[in-house]
DNA sequence: GTGAAAGCGCTAACAC
DNA sequence: GTGTTAGCGCTTTCAC
């Protein structure tokens, strides 16, 4: 009992013309004469009439829609992304097609495949956030002739877009620097991704010759839960700073000790990264570092649509971060 | 320049065979020996071939799709849902294709028209939250004639799966009771929207003469701003225990009285709703109304699943809500 | 076991 | 202005 779709030809029969003006009419050519356009729509709308997308990007060859593949979904800093990404390619006369590939490169791989299965006329390229990242895929994605643009982080052979991270964090730490702390220590994840280890590196650079105490710890995940443990152990030996490696983690940590008692930024200072919803939502704000996504999505646009127009194009963005003071950093004065 | 896509017809002519043989062997119909398989398998790997995915589901008529328009990504709440529901249909077989509406009536339509122009064989519907819900959308949908669910909210003449907003909210009123306080206020949002005129009237409902006063206030957004912003107006008369329409507002409402010196919970207790990540990122975790986003989910995939099956099957399916109970109403014992 | 042929719904020359 | 025709890339009877 499945209700046929009204097809094109549904529409030509009814008014007794062929589909072709049926077709025309319903794009708007003005080769047809106003009345028949007017009729053909109406007698669409009034059979309910939905073109098919799959016929007709099958004859015209072009999809009108790009993809991209992201790790997490639940990830504020992804969603963002994807909905600056989703407006900016709507401008550009495109729809965004989503995949979340869960951080697992099976999935990414097939994510990508349906894509190009799929015809997409461009792709954005967010890569797995894992140590060992998926020769295949990024083979599958150069060998496709599909213009892609990789996000966030660096893939050889990609035109690629992503924030100054180092710059970022050197900033930071420049800032940090003129506090005169004794010791200041360092929460990031493991080794191996490229987002993390540019900061961690960043980090260690930015100290060189510095005469400061510094520790650096590889927890086994980025996440409020690994910071809070992270800080469980330190909190007989406070350093003067804790340089998180995302907002967070900072938020774990300043959530640590409020409970115990200890102030930020009075008794230690904590700093996050990214400046996302976390640092302003935090019991005492964050200082942070700030990823400009809304920019990094004009661009990524900017780029991806010229690279249709233009295969060729050869062009990698970096966007610079900016350092965003907030109370987690600025202690109380003691007069006021 | 573009680089010519390889076809079934390239293999075909590659190691000469017919485009039919071609198909066969791709999709493991073992009438085709096992060696032109094998043959036809190794040469699609070479040149690289990637099955057209609309010519595909242009001919089979069916999409292996279904699509969900969602109001917003960043929104935990819906982010966690569609990375459930697209697990969940994955392992129904279809893949989910993913719209946002951004709240927009106007996107909703076109994400609903995309979505039925690409024949998707199921639709899980979750409205816009505004006052006003858009018919069109609605009757678009309906007269589809494709397995729809719709969720979070009900709407006339659809399946619907939503978590019993009134129950949770009766059962958290009941528990607060349990403290004798002399007042309570509700921070709620805008009328006319289905999910928060359940809590508010269940919060009212529950209250019925119950010697308690009350207050309620609809708020113009119901976010950690318009909170915070209604927080500080009761400084001077704190009631004794402040229910929220979700959790983001209850942080909200936390931390600002953790700016001022308030405690949670000893001068004022606070509750969220829906058990968000922030319910437990929240400097004092907040007690909550769980709405299980996971069963949900799969609740959903099940019923729209046997929709797809039998287009008739009427069902609506209310998951429970379940109270969650934490710091931020349990006053410390004095002793101890 | 494999090929020929028809057709999915739509568009775009090219005729008339 | 409108109709005829061919074809996009794939699947699927039905012959052979």
């Amino acid at each position: 009992m499945t209700k046929r779709v009204v097809t094109i030809r549904d529409i030509a029969r009814e008014i007794g013309v062929s589909e072709a003006t049926v077709s025309l009419a319903l794009n708007g050519n003005p080769a047809v004469k106003a009345e028949t356009r007017q009729k053909v729509k109406d007698t669409a709308a009034a059979l309910g009439y939905v073109p098919n997308t799959n016929a007709r990007r099958l004859v015209l060859k072009r999809s009108g829609v790009v993809g991209i593949v992201v790790p997490e979904i639940e990830n504020i800093y992804y969603a963002v992304l994807v909905r600056e990404l989703s407006e900016r390619m709507a401008d550009g006369g495109y729809s965004l097609s989503i995949f979340i590939s869960s951080n697992d490169p099976e999935k990414e791989y097939r994510a990508v495949s349906d894509m190009i299965a799929a015809r997409v006329e461009g792709i954005i390229y967010v890569p797995v956030n894992t140590a060992l990242s998926d020769q295949r895929t990024k083979n599958l994605l150069l060998g496709s002739g599909i213009p892609t643009v990789c996000m966030s982080t660096v893939t050889e052979g990609m035109n690629c877009v992503l924030c100054d991270l180092e710059g970022g964090m050197k900033t930071l730490v420049s800032y940090l620097l003129e506090k005169q702390p004794s010791s200041i220590l360092y929460l990031g994840g493991p080794q191996g991704m490229y987002t993390l280890d540019c900061r961690r590196q960043a980090f260690l650079d930015a100290l060189q010759q510095k005469h400061v105490r510094s520790d650096v710890r590889a927890l086994p995940s980025v996440n409020y839960t690994c910071a809070q443990e992270a800080a469980r152990t330190i909190l007989s030996d406070l350093p003067d700073i804790i340089v998180c490696a995302n907002d967070f983690m900072a938020l774990g940590v300043v959530n640590l000790f409020a409970e115990r008692g200890i102030s930020v930024p009075n008794d230690v200072m904590v700093t996050g990264f990214d400046d996302s919803i976390f640092s302003v939502t935090s019991p005492v704000p964050l200082t942070t570092v700030r990823q400009d996504l809304h920019t990094m999505a004009i661009r990524t646009a900017e780029l991806l649509l010229h690279m249709i127009d233009d295969p060729n194009v050869r062009e990698d963005v970096r966007i610079p971060t900016e350092l965003i003071i907030r109370k987690s950093t600025q202690k109380k004065e003691i007069d006021a």
